[in-house]
DNA sequence: AGCGGATTTTAATTCGTGTTAAAAAGGGTC
DNA sequence: GACCCTTTTTAACACGAATTAAAATCCGCT
């Protein structure tokens, strides 16, 4: 018998349910210390539960890590893309500097387990999401280079370590940033005007 | 009795020795993912030797912590001593980025081990540690604001979250840097020229 | 109503690891 | 060389958490 419709979309829900929490535990207790039993509590089920949508605790945050890349990309791709074609490429790094804090710090708790807890997961895991992990770092070169091209970034700087202290200075938001003082947009806009002006007057 | 002066430097070493490895082990594995039996066999020993020293896993990853904010904070406040009188608050802003970068890259298991651990480190833990991580961060905000005054700065810039930007940038090091294509001088090159001057042309 | 697969639960197992207890070894001092 | 304090080891314990097994429940369908 086929399975009903109706059926297989309450069990989509289900294991969503569980992604979502597991990434908010992941986030907040990093990996080793994440319980699967918090994980099911928070899903609102009993810990064996969990295994009937996934076959280990590897394999879970696996899909937490799959699912965080993959959605930080289309966001911040999306909003580039988004943006008037008459916009320099120095606007478009702008755009994806916010896009990814804005993931970061409200839209995406996957995007910020990702964040804290790629480090910490099981060798093994980890070599098998580094190439959705270089893709997303793709987006971030071409952007960069796009701009060196352009003649709008200055010659003299190592692009491959640039990007990586672009994403440090946004990826550490996540372990500081509290709503309250600040918003988001504007922890974002701090960023852009440091990245591309420089802390000193011109 | 009192004890001997020699016997006393032998433990006060193999303490230390225990240290160490507990540096490199936090930082490689995580706080839940260090193994005490790890932690011991870098050092020479058997697990329940450790409790010679320490009371428990806690107090032990909570002197790996005090230890590296202390050494870092040192060390650059050092940096920043060391420079000429003429030199401006932008160079002494500097002179930290390039120490601190140091730290994390070549000098400091502790530093790194400090960057990569806090925020898996039990509540309590954590709690007792903010204060010795503020009053680094005091170092930091003293030199920003001493720019603003002197007007090397912009005006229009948060400082308490540039700070963290900054500090993000240079801790994500910890995440990807491998000594290799660049060394720990060049990276930091690289983000002094970010950070105080921008990717824009000028 | 009742069949049958999908889902969830209760109960039990297994294993790793932090910690403790008690014995042994080391080494300086008289 | 015997004594005593320090340090390290061997052995055992305790406990939590991942995983498995088996039973129970749910729910659409005929």
């Amino acid at each position: 018998m086929v399975r009903s419709e109706a059926r297989t979309r309450k069990s989509e829900e289900t294991r969503e349910r569980l992604l979502d929490a597991a990434a908010k535990v992941f986030r907040d207790k990093g990996y080793a210390g994440a319980r699967l039993c918090d994980i099911a509590e928070r899903a609102g089920m009993h810990t064996p539960g969990v295994y009937y949508y996934f076959p280990s605790k590897e394999e879970l945050v696996e899909e937490v890590l799959r699912v965080g890349v993959a959605r930080t990309r289309g966001y911040v791709q999306e909003r580039v893309a988004g943006l008037a074609e008459s916009a320099s490429a120095l606007d478009r790094l702008r755009a994806a500097i916010e896009g990814h804090v804005l993931m970061v710090l409200e839209i995406g708790d996957y995007t910020s387990a990702n964040i804290r807890i790629f480090g910490q997961v099981p060798d093994d895991v980890r070599a098998r999401h580094l190439g959705d992990q270089r893709a997303y770092g793709g987006v971030w070169r071409a952007l960069l280079e796009d701009a060196r091209a352009g003649g709008e970034i200055r010659s003299d700087l190592d692009l491959g370590v640039i990007r990586m202290l672009i994403l440090g200075a946004l990826n550490w938001t996540a372990e500081w940033y509290r709503p309250g003082p600040q918003t988001a947009t504007e922890v974002a806009r701090e960023a852009t005007a440091m990245i591309c002006d420089g802390l000193g007057v011109r």
